[in-house]
DNA sequence: ATATAAAGTTAGATTAATCTAACAAATATT
DNA sequence: AATATTTGTTAGATTAATCTAACTTTATAT
């Protein structure tokens, strides 16, 4: 058994590298607030546990064995996402704080309870794919919607960043997982896009929002 | 705010206060598994933080303040155990182990949304009574089965033992909140009842049984 | 009322998780 | 290539929560 330290160690081993690749003792640093000596300290821990690769000086990497753990807090994470949003009538800018402390609940029948009544979801309200019950995670192909050309009819699936912040600027535009939406033209000097969707006739969305949404083409 | 162990330590306190009367540091320590010196110099902390009345050798009692956290971390128990149970199809005997973990959630909206859902619940789903959200509680006036006369009709209201084998057992009978029963007799010899409800024209249940089961006479 | 037992406290050690200060290695910059 | 910067490690201190051993106070039983 992990204690709730190094469950948060693995989440964040595993998050940095699905995003950045290679894991450094510095962005974990950073990423968990945590002062470097510490992180060092608890590699060497988490090594000896048999879930984490650790040489001096060398990038982190996790064993097979840590990337399962991780995989499966990061499982009961989403469930419990989804949930909140479902279940609960929780906003999908709401679900991340209740979701990172429920995470760490030690109680299969509690989280298969979820998938149960959310019939076996597989993602979470910000489109991110649920890990199965071994902890694995199968990716879908999304594009950027940043990358997509006028003319392109595309379905929103994912948001990248799911601060509080850019999920509630969603909202005013009612921009919403599986809506369909029309590029109608890009401009070439700041990237911005015109888009149209629904009763929005004609929505500008900045580069750094367009940036930050997966779509899937239709 | 309190750290999790602080937690566990006022509920405790609180729980014995309203079995036993006093509390002292040998009944805290035996409920909580943790050594009498450990409890010792957590009261002196809790009585810092003015959640305590502390005097050595005295029996132990919680502050009004004490009393109200304490309370508030019981109603965040009681009402996941009914949302367990509720909404989640969890059974009576199953709710208490995973309640005991989320009751520690640091978000009101999380239980707001519960108790929305539930409607308001006044009870859980042992027939405890859910504290008010200033962390009050609500005691109604039951009896004892086991006090009854041959000839009472009652309603089973509440359960005193909440240990997952005595519920499973009452399941076996069909034995359940709510439940009109009627005693037929009294065996003066060991005070075991015979006892009719619905498809049961005669129950027998031991004096063990009958007094921990809280009932309201018709 | 005295001895024995039970309950409670004090003192000091231990463990997990954190920190700062100082040093070492790797990387980047001129 | 030499130097400066960034990154990483070691050593040692701190805090919360726990423990054991030894001692004290209160309660119980002869």
């Amino acid at each position: 058994m992990n204690s709730l330290t190094e469950e948060n160690y693995l989440k964040a081993l595993f998050n940095i590298a699905s995003e950045a690749g290679e894991v450094n003792v510095n962005e974990l640093s950073k990423r968990l607030g945590i002062k470097m000596p510490t992180v060092t300290s608890m590699m060497k821990k988490l090594a000896e546990k048999k879930l984490v690769h650790y040489e001096s000086y060398k990038p982190l990497r996790l064993t097979e064995k840590g990337k399962k753990e991780a995989g499966l807090i990061i499982r009961k994470h989403r469930l419990t996402e989804m949930f909140l949003a479902e279940k609960m009538n929780f906003g999908w800018e709401d679900v991340h704080d209740v979701a990172e402390q429920i995470e760490h609940i030690q109680s299969p029948a509690f989280f298969d309870k979820m998938d149960e009544l959310l019939g076996y979801p597989k993602i979470d309200p910000h489109g991110s794919p649920i890990p199965d019950r071994n902890g694995k995670i199968i990716w879908k192909e999304y594009s950027k919607l940043s990358d997509c050309k006028a003319g392109d009819k595309v379905k929103l699936a994912a948001v990248i960043n799911t601060s509080s912040d850019f999920l509630k600027y969603l909202n005013t535009r009612e921009l919403r997982l599986g809506l369909k939406i029309k590029i109608k033209s890009i401009e070439a000097f700041d990237k911005s896009m015109i888009v149209t969707y629904e009763k929005h006739p004609a929505e500008v969305l900045s580069n750094i929002v367009s940036d930050r949404l997966m779509v899937e083409k239709a």
